[in-house]
DNA sequence: TATTGTTATACTCTATAACTATA
DNA sequence: TATAGTTATAGAGTATAACAATA
């Protein structure tokens, strides 16, 4: 994803009373994060469109791919093709439920929970890596400011808009 | 693209003390940031893809092919897609060079000023609708921990990395 | 009939490699 | 030989729509 040019500091003159190019630089941070992000978990064998779903059947098991789908705002053959994957890494399992047959019961297996484990160690030193010009209250600070424009803008707690389809 | 899942305040508790969650936050409020902004230009009929390309060339006209390649981190046949979507837009001219006659001169053309102009418009309502959450001084200590950041992590200014390849 | 999951298909994005023309 | 640009091709990602099994 791409977002726009900023008239920006490209001169490296400090910034202006109006402060302009908050949004980009939101969007190019944002990207990079989530790059480095991508590389790092490249190493646990997992894509970074793997780790929403991972991290939502750690948290319920059990969950149908139905759930899934929806929470992520993709649509139901996305999920099947991702878990397809995740199966087939031996991370997740799919349990019939006798209740009734048309769903599946999501869960994770001893190797995905091996993965989810690894993937909390990374994060934490993914934090450290992207916030290394910043100090603890400059980090609690840009915390608190995305926080705030997160809440405002409706973004989902834990969900990633990289999952959203704007294809209708 | 997507990162990772953080431990976050899903709980709707307050902060604690060493902030967690900064880098998810960060990725997950700039793909949003990319997203709007790529709905509105929609509507000026430009892709994302375009937006670098368009600046670069409004800001040093004649620029090869070559050099925004280079710049933006892509391959050059990739550029001869972008250039060519965009030629035949109407926004941007090749001319060709006498002294070399390999390579062009890229200019934009008057619908492409047209459009840059819009763009500039547009990019303004967008910093406003993104950071509606803060006020003027938020919006300012933002920027300046973004920009912190950007330059520590050696990102160019104004060169979005959606641009970038990683597969090599 | 409605719901869950699946398959088949097509479209977009973007890189690699081979090629043309010019130098 | 080297460089700018192009074409052909292939792979990844993801949506739409038709379908099967179950309720």
């Amino acid at each position: 994803m791409t977002t726009q040019p900023q008239t920006g500091h490209d001169d490296g003159s400090a910034p202006r009373s109006r402060p302009r190019g908050a949004a980009f630089l939101l969007s190019q941070v944002g990207a990079h994060a989530a790059t480095r992000f991508a590389e790092r978990i490249g190493g646990l064998g997992v894509a970074p469109s793997d780790v929403g779903l991972l991290r939502m059947i750690a948290t319920r098991p059990g969950r149908s791919q139905q759930s899934l789908a929806e929470e992520l705002g993709v649509v139901p053959s996305r999920v099947v093709a991702l878990v397809d994957g995740l199966e087939r890494k031996g991370l997740v399992e799919r349990r019939r439920n006798p209740q009734d047959r048309r769903n599946y019961a999501l869960h994770l297996a001893a190797e995905g929970e091996r993965v989810m484990a690894g993937m909390r160690d990374l994060a934490s030193a993914h934090e450290d890596e992207i916030c290394a010009a910043l100090d603890d209250t400059q980090r609690a600070q840009l915390t608190e400011l995305l926080e705030a424009i997160a809440a405002q803008q409706g973004l989902t707690a834990g969900v990633h808009p990289g999952y959203r389809h704007l294809p209708q």
